[in-house]
DNA sequence: TATTGTTATACTCTATAACTATA
DNA sequence: TATAGTTATAGAGTATAACAATA
């Protein structure tokens, strides 16, 4: 029979075409390798203006005016520490506004500012979009929002590390 | 009618009950989160022996004998210089061996050493064990598989930083 | 001249501990 | 005594540039 371009096998790894072996079912190990996508995706289309932590601590912010600072933390598992490292520079950019509660001055309520709201709501478009760009070759619509679900099943497992 | 305690609403982050908003749908937030279980499988199970990226190098090295260190740079998109550092420690504990390429001698191929083989094989068993044990109450084995799946193919949308 | 791999180095991000203010 | 937030600081991880050896 006449010589053909032998196909790849399946199962190997985007880039250097190295089998996966065992690594292939290991949900960890997909994940760390599908996120090299959204992180190129993140970083062409929202990279020069934001960080990727800032991009969803600004989205967070917007989708839950009044979040405090620990809630933050919590919902990203970031430190305490780093939250506010964050935050600074947001609040520095003029992008959040801090407002102490008056109910409990330990704590402050975090709200965008019209210029942060602005930035958060372009970026998300251009984040779907170049989302969209990108996996469509690959994978369909209906493909694309189960992963999305399956992927919030899979972060409700979290192990709380703190109370409430 | 009775009062009775509110079932919390849907589409809200774990641990923290934040809602997501237009994050939901967004794929490399989602891969963010699901991350972080991830992570604290691996930490639980491995991370006294081993760095995420270093047990993926031997499950790679495992899966591919001979291969180089430039393949596996490019597989999990880490620089030449910080492959080598990794590979150096890993020489350095006798988990992984280097060995000149007789064709191309700018070259070295890389094999486990038999406690290199021991310690991937153990640690795999004991990820794969952790990861359907956490992921249990909040997924079925069909959905896990799905989500390799689906990870497997969004990955291979990677674009390609260097030829081939 | 291009490629593999390494060394040197600076930068970013993160984690831990200690502190202030409030409850 | 506990909690929200911050400051200080050390460590881990990463990236860039420059280099050596080989092709």
């Amino acid at each position: 029979m006449p010589a053909r371009p032998l196909p790849p096998p399946p199962d190997r790894t985007p880039s250097a075409r190295l089998a996966e072996g065992p690594l292939r079912g290991l949900v960890g190990y997909q994940l760390a390798l599908a996120t090299i996508v959204t992180d190129q995706v993140f970083d062409d289309r929202a990279g020069r203006e934001l960080r990727r932590v800032e991009f969803t601590i600004l989205a967070l912010v917007h989708a839950n005016p009044d979040v405090t600072a620990r809630q933050l933390a919590r919902a990203l598992a970031v430190t305490p520490p780093n939250i506010a490292l964050w935050l600074e520079r947001l609040v520095s950019r003029k992008l959040v506004a801090r407002t102490r509660s008056p109910h409990d001055a330990r704590m402050q309520h975090l709200r965008l500012t019209r210029s942060g709201a602005a930035l958060v709501e372009r970026t998300m478009a251009a984040l779907v979009e170049a989302e969209q760009a990108t996996l469509e070759a690959h994978m369909s619509a209906a493909e694309r929002a189960m992963l999305a679900e399956l992927l919030h099943k899979a972060a409700m497992a979290r192990r709380r590390a703190e109370p409430g």
